[in-house]
DNA sequence: TTACATGCAAATGCTTTGCAGTACT
DNA sequence: AGTACTGCAAAGCATTTGCATGTAA
């Protein structure tokens, strides 16, 4: 799923120019893990390769996988953008003692009861944080 | 509930000293209704009101504020602090078009398939936010 | 009086932007 | 060739901080 021809494809799919930068970011980014991370932690990434890349360029590239729906951007702290490699239907645990997110399938949540939307108004997504705190134990 | 004294007291009980200042932002912030807001527009209805007060003042108190448990702070754009005077349990519409967060009561959500919690972890709080977008009609 | 809060301006941190140079088709 | 992207530095914006002054107990 990662070689370089899969990503140029998958760039022009979502209407994206495979330049040298988004096929590099696209390996790293859909390498087989899920992963949630802001734009500092992905130019780690990039050095650690060897490689180098504007952190200009990382920002504007994780805006336009976003707006292309490679990537999806996650609500978790108010001062730094955090992204989420995984675009399907899911939801978090947040663990705030290491500022991590931690992925919940969305088989493991169900609605019993579920409010009554406003009117003529539907769902766009649903986000759903679990925020935890260490037992007292 | 919002006259001066009950607002000292108010604060006091807080553990916050009760200035001027204070004062006048708990009497904004619990006459009556429940408000989303960010420090802009707090500092919006203080001018409002004729009263002056350094955004800075503004900033520090709604964290101090938060922090005391009188303010919830609420994860709903990325770049800006979003505060709720309701800090009992409910959740949220999010009304993309207008930037609108809306009330869900508690009462209205329940969940019939819960995740498992990672190991020695506990619930400290849940975020549900509910995003809305217009319909196609 | 003493500790703490306020106000201003400067600093900070994340993110975006302008622009000259470069890469892609 | 022509359009779009990259990289750098500068600008932008929300928020925090340092410090002198003011205020509450």
């Amino acid at each position: 799923m990662n070689d370089k021809q899969t990503c140029i494809n998958m760039l022009r799919n979502h209407g994206l120019l495979p330049t040298k930068q988004r096929i590099s970011l696209f390996q790293i980014l859909f390498s087989g893990e899920n992963m949630h991370f802001c734009a500092e932690d992905l130019k780690k990434i990039v050095s650690k390769k060897g490689n180098k890349m504007s952190l200009a360029t990382i920002y504007n590239n994780l805006q336009s996988f976003a707006e292309v729906g490679i990537l999806k951007q996650r609500r978790v702290t108010k001062n730094k953008a955090y992204f989420d490699n995984n675009v399907t239907d899911h939801y978090h645990f947040y663990d705030e003692e290491n500022d991590k997110l931690i992925d919940i399938p969305s088989t493991s949540v169900k609605f019993q009861k579920f409010p009554k939307l406003p009117g003529n108004k539907s769902i766009k997504s649903i986000d759903l944080i679990i925020n935890l705190k260490r037992n007292k134990s």
